[in-house]
DNA sequence: ATTTGACAAAATACCCATAAATTGTCAATT
DNA sequence: AATTGACAATTTATGGGTATTTTGTCAAAT
C-alpha cells in the first residue's frame, strides 16, 4: 500500500511554481498562489509557513522527482541497454528539466532564489546525482563496458567530469533539442574514450 | 617595426581592472582609478569617454590578450607536440584566466557588468575561440591524430563540445589547480574517444 | 602638447513621512 | 475538521527635501 499523496499540497506547489516561473518569485504574492490554486490565501498557511517555504518545497519536490527518475533510468527501467545510453538518458532527464526552467520568463530570478533559499538543497542534489552517476560508472566498469583502469581516474572523478561537462552543455544550449543533440555527441565520444583498453 | 604600445593606456587599464576586481565596478570611482594609476582624474578623460569605456576596454584587452595566447599555444609555440595537449594548454590559458577573475572579491559583479557592457564582445570572444579550436581540430584530423569521421561529428561540433565541456569544468571548479586537474582528465578521455578508428 | 585644479551639473545616498500592498493570525463559518 | 473573511502588523513603494559624492569639462599651468 502506498502513502496517499497529499493532492492539495501538490496542487499548491504546481500552481505556485507556475506563477513563480511566469512572474518571478518577488512579484508572486500569496494571494496570487491562492487564486491560482483555487483556494483562499489563509488556507495556504495551514500547510506552509510562508512563501519561502512554498518555494523551497516546490524546488525540493522537483529535485526529488528528477532524482527518482534518474535512479530509475540508471537502473535500466527506460529500456536502454548500455551504461552509456542509460547515463545519457539520465542526464537528458535531469538537465533537460532544469534547462526548461532556466528558459522560463523569469528563469534567472528563479535561479537566484533557488541559490538563496535552497543552497543546501542544490548542493545535496548535485551530490546525490554524483553518487548515482558514480555507482552507474562503477557498474559499467564491472560489466566491462568501460575501462576505468585505462582512464587513470576513479569512478567518482569520471562522474564529476560527465556531470560538469553536461552542465556546461546545458549552459550553452539555446533550447532542449540542441542540448539533447550535443549531449548525444558528447556521450558518444566520451564513452568511446572510456571504453579503451 | 612594431606599433609602439600605448603604455599609459595600458597602465590605466591595468590599474582600473585591479580596482574593479577588488572593489567592484560600481564602488570604483574615476578618482580611484586615477589615484591607482598615479595621474589626475581629468587625464583619464583624454583617453577614455567614461568609466564604462574603461571597463569595456579593459575587458577587450584581456580577451584579445587571451585569444592571442591561445592562438600561439594552438600553433605549438608552447612546445606541446600533440593536438590534444595543445588544445588542453589553450583551454587552461583561456579559462584559467577567467576563473581567477571570477574568483576575485567581486567576481560576480564583474561578470554581470561584463555581460551588460560587453555582451557583444563576450559573444565575439567565444566565437573566435570556437573558430581557433575548430581549426586546430581539423588540423589534428588531417594529421591523423584524431578521427573525425568515426566520431560522426564535424570539427565545429566537436569544438563546441570541448569548449562547453571545459566551461562546465570551470564553473564547477573551486580553484585553478582543481580546474587544471579535471581538464587534464577530461581531455585525456575525450581525445582518446576522438582518436578511435 | 599634456596635464591638472577647479567648477557646474548630475547622480547617489540619506532621512523622513505617508500611502499602498502584503503578510500572518484567529475567530467565525461551512 | 477544514476553510475563510477580516483584522493588525509588517513590509514595500512613493515622494520630497537635503547633503554628499561623482562626473564631465574647461581654462590655466607645466
Amino acid at each position: 500500500m502506498s502513502q496517499e499523496p497529499d493532492l492539495k499540497r501538490e496542487a499548491i506547489l504546481t500552481a505556485a511554481f507556475a506563477q513563480f516561473s511566469q512572474y518571478g518569485f518577488r512579484r508572486t504574492s500569496m494571494e496570487d498562489i491562492a487564486k491560482a490554486t483555487g483556494i483562499s490565501r489563509a488556507s495556504l498557511y495551514t500547510r506552509f509557513e510562508n512563501k519561502e517555504e512554498i518555494f523551497r518545497s516546490a524546488c525540493f519536490d522537483i529535485n526529488e522527482q528528477s532524482l527518482r527518475e534518474v535512479e530509475q533510468v540508471l537502473k535500466g527501467v527506460g529500456g536502454s541497454s548500455t551504461i552509456a545510453a542509460r547515463i545519457e538518458d539520465a542526464l537528458r532527464v535531469h538537465y533537460g528539466r532544469f534547462l526548461e526552467i532556466a528558459h522560463s520568463p523569469h528563469g534567472s530570478e528563479i535561479y537566484d532564489e533557488n541559490n538563496r533559499l535552497c543552497g543546501a538543497l542544490v548542493l545535496d542534489s548535485a551530490t546525490r546525482l554524483h553518487e548515482l552517476l558514480t555507482k552507474a560508472i562503477r557498474a559499467g566498469d564491472r560489466a566491462g563496458e568501460i575501462n576505468l583502469k585505462a582512464s587513470g581516474l576513479s569512478a567518482g572523478a569520471v562522474a564529476e567530469l560527465i556531470q560538469q561537462g553536461a552542465a556546461g552543455l546545458k549552459q550553452g544550449a539555446p533550447d532542449v533539442a540542441t542540448f539533447d543533440k550535443r549531449l548525444s555527441g558528447f556521450m558518444r565520444i566520451f564513452f568511446s574514450g572510456l571504453s579503451q583498453k
